[in-house]
DNA sequence: TCTGGGGTCCTAGGACCC
DNA sequence: TCTGGGGTCCTAGGACCC
């Protein structure tokens, strides 16, 4: 077996879940292999599009994304279950937790992929060892299969995975891209969708060869920054690190629902409204933060769609005052037209605990005053050197918010 | 019989400040 | 009189991914 561990490189992985949904309901229920399965929503409600499908129903040509009907219209034999998303969420546990016996530097980047950094982990064997017995163990203990990418980065690492499916593994090197990753078409590549890829086609770009060729300053006129960043990719290159904490810092929280039938009623759309902000209050407390930036998504009959935001003065996080937010949204830009899908989302996220020590600080004042400390803005401005409160928006009650860069000496300072 | 729901990141214009 | 240039914040929309 090969020894590969660079120098000065990284050797990282990509693990990519072949067909999540439908492999873990034939885990669960194994009378449903190597038939042509589709997980897909109700379709009376109009959610009954494809989310996932069996190796067998691809093979009859359904795809992701398409509508139940027509799905059934290329596979008449298929079986389609409702999703069961605790079961994914389970099993995805179980996953990640088999690679955590591996390193603890793994990305989480959805319920069913993710990558890990195991250029550390020399001890445990080669690379291709160690992805072995990584997919040997999903496969044993938990009956799903799963493709694992091999390479120096986590953009090769992406599109190795793609390459063997199911239960592939696949090295990308470097000196494999001219072989292995340019002759593939554009609109394979990772970061490159229809809209990119027509553009692309447009300057006679057709695969990620021509790309990675391609002249950097014309393509930054088509693309923007993307342009160069996908040239870069297409070369094999990517210093993103692998960053186990970035699953936890959500930037945003949100819900949207298709409704059963377009509809100006009112009444129904305050009910909708109801429904979603008492869902995105229950995420954000779960998660133990709070939001300071509302939106609301319309979606009309003709499937145009607006969204309309709202940035607060203060955090908020109840259902109510979301509730609010988001139908005040709703009366001012609404257009009278009927409405196909609602969406509720709240930015701007900060810890529960974060801005609590935030509001402690709004009485600060009158904690100075009581224990004579730094009475004015002035005095603290003196003690910093700078006005301390020079970002801050007054609120209701006419006490004042601490810029969080300056926040953490401050609290230091108050708690003395 | 059209076309879900959860996200991230980027762009671009206007307001406002210095 | 008639005008710059940088920076930040806010808002809206769009591309992309799973």
């Amino acid at each position: 077996m090969s020894k590969w561990y660079p120098k000065n490189g990284r050797v990282i992985f990509h693990v990519d879940m072949n067909s999540f949904y439908a492999s873990v309901e034939m885990a669960f229920d194994p009378s449903l292999k190597g038939k042509p399965l589709a997980i897909a929503g109700n379709p009376e409600e109009r959610k009954g599009i494809v989310v996932t499908s069996s190796y067998e129903a691809r093979k009859h040509g359904v795809k992701t994304t398409m509508p139940l009907w027509e799905a059934k219209r290329h596979c008449p034999d298929l079986i389609v279950m409702r999703p069961n998303f605790d079961r994914y969420r389970t099993a995805s546990k179980e996953m990640f937790k088999i690679l955590a016996d591996v390193t603890e530097v793994i990305q989480p980047v959805s319920i069913d992929e993710g990558y890990m950094d195991i250029t550390a982990c020399e001890s445990l064997g080669s690379p291709l060892e160690i992805a072995d017995r990584i997919q040997e163990r999903i496969a044993e203990e938990l009956d799903l299969p799963c493709s694992i990418g091999v390479a120096p980065n986590k953009f090769l690492a992406k599109m190795a995975s793609d390459m063997k499916k199911p239960m592939g593994i696949t090295v990308l090197r470097k000196r494999d891209l001219s072989e292995k990753l340019w002759p593939l078409p554009i609109e394979d590549m990772y970061g490159v969708g229809e809209k990119t890829a027509e553009k692309l086609r447009s300057y006679k770009i057709e695969t990620i060869g021509d790309l990675a060729n391609y002249d950097v300053f014309k393509l930054k006129q088509l693309l923007g920054i993307n342009g160069e960043r996908l040239k870069n990719r297409a070369n094999g290159q990517d210093n993103r690190p692998v960053d186990p904490d970035a699953v936890h810092e959500f930037k945003s929280i949100g819900t949207s629902t298709t409704l059963a039938q377009d509809t100006t009623d009112d009444m129904e759309i305050r009910q909708v409204l109801r429904r979603l902000a008492n869902k995105v209050a229950a995420r954000m407390n779960g998660k133990k933060v709070l939001g300071r930036n509302i939106q609301l998504m319309i979606r009309y009959h003709d499937w145009k769609n607006i969204t309309r935001s709202r940035q607060l003065n203060d955090y908020i996080h109840t259902s109510d005052d979301i509730f609010h937010i988001a139908s005040r949204l709703f009366d001012d830009h609404w257009n009278q037209e009927p409405v196909r899908l609602l969406g509720i989302t709240a930015g701007d996220l900060a810890e529960q605990r974060e801005v609590t020590q935030q509001l402690d600080i709004f009485n600060y004042e009158q904690y100075a005053e009581k224990e004579n400390l730094y009475k004015t803005i002035d005095d603290l401005a003196e003690r910093y050197g700078k006005n301390p409160f020079r970002n801050l928006s007054s609120t209701t009650d006419d006490t004042h918010k601490v810029s969080t860069s300056f926040q953490k000496d401050f609290l230091d300072d108050y708690k003395k």
